[in-house]
RNA sequence: AGCGGGGUGGGCUAGCCUGGUUUAUGCCGCAGGGCUCAUAACCCUGAGACCGUUCGUUCAAAUCGAACCCCCGCUACCA
């Protein structure tokens, strides 16, 4: 083996936001997946730092501490916190999760943003935006309406006519009006910051075009969208908590929160660099180092961001350093497709999913890492199967765990726990001895490819391979008249429950532990090393231990009854209804109205446009139940109607009021009175 | 509607980029057999697929192209 120098890594995973608990499919999708790859460069002797934190800013954080009437800065420690023990619960070998909320970054960030601008990467635009009197705001793009400029449509969206197609920003349209109020917006001037992203065009695509590492899908998501044109996007908003624009006059603004999270995969190592006493000069080590690779683990709705946004932003920070001042970009972006749970989406409302704290207290860890990553969603939406579920932890119990335990209990009980001598070897040894030599190799391919998926799979196979040998030679047989002849094949499995051990390492790093201590291998994982595996790793008469299963089998309906008991519960605690007062209630005017016309709404399917018969009156209502009801269902039914609701304007369908209908997921039913009564009739 | 991903034996899936080396791979399940060291585990054999549909390119297509159908996600409509 030639003696290369050591690679260096920046490992990362996505910053999950600290607004939400984090499910399988969030961690599979970059924590675990980042971890693995981390765990295995380690063990080969890279040189490794894996960072990610929790995302602190933005909207979100901001409303639901006011909710709660705390700090926004509170509310996101805390669940910060939450976050990180649960990911310590996973052993995630981060060497440092931080948060955006850390000096190191808004400092870092702030320098970074004054550099870019320095370079000629900020454009400083004075817009006219619309601001509506009334509502005391300015108006996002799709919060206004007018009549678009190209085909005449007169309920053009600000952002984009639902006619034409045509991209529109707000001041082309004729006749704007706000969306909310239908009052006539006022122009106003406002400042925005904007990051130049059609300069950097054309370094873009060929940066794309160049990496053949990256997965074929994200490549071509990148490049149709670079080749539609990539807009200037603005980097500044008008919120409190974030990320104060270091700009010069944009004291009241923030970063926009999507714009500094990326930059924590920097900020991140920084920090970590000024802990080690060491070497404090680890973080140029590391970023600036053109030979570092660094890759990210993300779900596919991220790859935008961290193929064109994120790299964009470090091309243009570069642009006035020297070359080994530069930040290193991307050597890869592992992206992966949606974990879904029982075909269905996970979701917080519905209760769909696990959550990372659930699992665990469902199964050990190991039986969900191994699972996760057995079944990690590489090329299309995979979805959890507890079926599949209860397949996998038998295959890893029946396949790996219950192979290790029939060759230490045999050594343990035929041979006093010492591993027996190897004599002459056959050609079926042989054979089975090239499978353990070239067994790392084989999983190195399809991890150094980001597959994750086939190189557990890899591992697996393996194991059965040992079943396989063990059978053919069946030394339970041979013991009876050549006991040295039995032990000799004892010898040869004993080095493959080491390169198990060894392999299962950034999987499932509890078992691989278990397992080399059963072997009385009691160093570091990583000082044994990835390249220890071969075929005499473990030497003859090397005293094991009294072995136990790794694994045992799982009873996995009594799981599912648990995790059913574990959301009951939860929902029992949200289900504490708010109390209102009786006059609120009695502001509501709920009448009884005749359907008597249904249509459809161009360009949208789930919305009927209803013409009611309200008493004297008709009135047009938007209803989301083309997915429940066909229309002639619904002519001719009484049905109930919250008529003083503000009227609001739905795919250029005006709304005068809401109809009422119970829901239980995808079962929705329109409410109708028992008896007949006529229309326009109050409900008290 | 726009964008993206996918449709392979009963279930999950490999192969598809780089056409032939696959009588279409593997796991589970099913049928039969073997073994008894081990956690009723392990090993072997067998049945089971017109590779979503149609058309095209080619000596040759699951693999390339076109059209269509269906599923899923994101975005917009769910008052």
């Amino acid at each position: 083996m030639t003696n290369k120098k050591k690679q260096k890594w920046v490992v990362t995973s996505a910053w999950p936001y600290v607004n939400a608990t984090p499910h399988l499919g969030n961690l599979i999708g970059s924590v675990l997946s980042a971890d693995v790859f981390a765990r295995y460069l380690r063990l080969k002797g890279d040189e490794v730092v894996y960072v990610s934190g929790s995302d602190m800013h933005g909207t979100p954080v901001a409303v639901t501490a006011k909710k709660e009437g705390i700090k926004p800065q509170e509310l996101a420690m805390n669940n910060h916190q939450k976050i990180k023990e649960l990911f310590q619960a996973w052993q995630i070998s981060y060497d440092n999760y931080t948060q955006t909320h850390n000096e190191t970054h808004i400092d870092f960030v702030q320098k970074f943003y004054l550099d870019i601008q320095k370079n000629g990467y900020i454009n400083e635009k004075e817009i006219q935006s619309l601001y509506c009197s009334h509502d005391k705001f300015y108006l996002p793009d799709r919060f206004v309406e007018g009549i678009c400029p190209h085909c005449g449509f007169e309920d053009a969206r600000g952002d984009q006519c639902d006619q034409c197609q045509k991209l529109l920003t707000p001041l082309d349209l004729k006749e704007p009006r706000c969306a909310i109020c239908d009052e006539i917006p006022e122009i106003r001037k406002t400042k925005h910051w904007y990051m130049n992203f059609p300069k950097l065009q054309d370094e873009l695509t060929a940066l794309i075009e160049k990496n053949d590492i990256i997965p074929q899908n994200a490549k071509q998501v990148c490049l149709n969208s670079i080749k539609e044109g990539l807009p200037e996007r603005a980097i500044t908003r008008d919120l409190k908590w974030g990320i104060p624009a270091p700009f010069e006059g944009a004291e009241e603004k923030t970063i926009y929160v999507w714009f500094e999270a990326v930059l924590g995969y920097v900020s991140a190592v920084k920090e970590w660099a000024k802990k080690q006493k060491s070497n404090p000069e680890q973080f140029n080590y590391f970023w600036k180092d053109s030979e570092t690779k660094t890759v990210y683990f993300i779900g596919k709705d991220n790859i935008i961001f961290h193929l064109i946004v994120f790299p964009g932003l470090l091309m243009a920070y570069n642009k006035d350093k020297a070359e080994d001042d530069k930040l290193v970009l991307p050597y890869n972006v592992s992206s992966t497709e949606w974990l879904m749970y029982e075909n269905d989406k996970f979701s917080k409302s519905r209760g769909i999913g696990i959550w990372i704290d659930e699992a665990l207290e469902l199964a050990p860890l190991d039986y969900w890492r191994f699972n996760l990553v057995y079944n990690r969603p590489e090329r299309s939406d995979t979805s959890f199967l507890w079926s599949e579920f209860e397949n996998n932890i038998n295959t890893l119990n029946d396949v790996i765990g219950n192979f290790i335990h029939r060759i230490l209990t045999f050594i343990h009980k035929q041979y006093e726990s010492k591993v027996p001598e190897r004599i002459d070897l056959d050609e079926r040894d042989i054979e089975f001895l090239s499978k353990i030599t070239s067994i790392s190799e084989k999983v190195e391919l399809y991890i150094d490819n980001f597959e994750l998926r086939k190189s557990i799979r890899e591992i697996v196979e393996f194991a059965r391979e040992g079943n396989i040998y063990l059978n053919d030679k069946a030394p339970w047989h041979i013991i009876r008249n050549n006991k040295k002849a039995a032990g000799h094949v004892f010898n040869l499995c004993a080095q493959m429950v080491y390169a198990l051990a060894i392999l299962l390492g950034p999987f499932i790093p509890d078992t691989s532990r278990k397992i080399l201590s059963f072997l009385n291998f009691n160093e570091d994982l990583n000082k044994l090393g990835w390249h220890s595996i071969s075929k005499n790793a473990v030497n003859a008469g090397t005293k094991i231990k009294k072995p136990i299963p790794v694994f045992q089998k799982l009873d996995v309906s009594e799981i599912k009854d648990k995790l059913d008991e574990i959301k009951q519960s939860k929902s029992k605690d949200s289900k504490v209804i708010d109390m209102i007062e009786y006059n609120n209630f009695k502001k509501l005017d709920i009448r009884i109205a005749t359907v008597e016309e249904v249509e459809d709404v161009p360009k949208a399917d789930k919305l009927y446009k209803l013409t009611i018969n309200v008493g004297e009156e008709k009135r047009t209502l938007a209803a989301g139940l083309a997915e429940y009801y066909k229309p002639e269902e619904l002519i001719g039914k009484k049905i109930a109607v919250l008529v003083n609701l503000e009227p609001k304007k739905l795919r250029g369908v005006l709304s005068q009021g809401m109809l009422l209908a119970a829901v239980d997921g995808e079962n929705v039913s329109v409410l109708t009175p028992d008896k007949d009564i006529p229309s326009g009739a109050k409900i008290e």
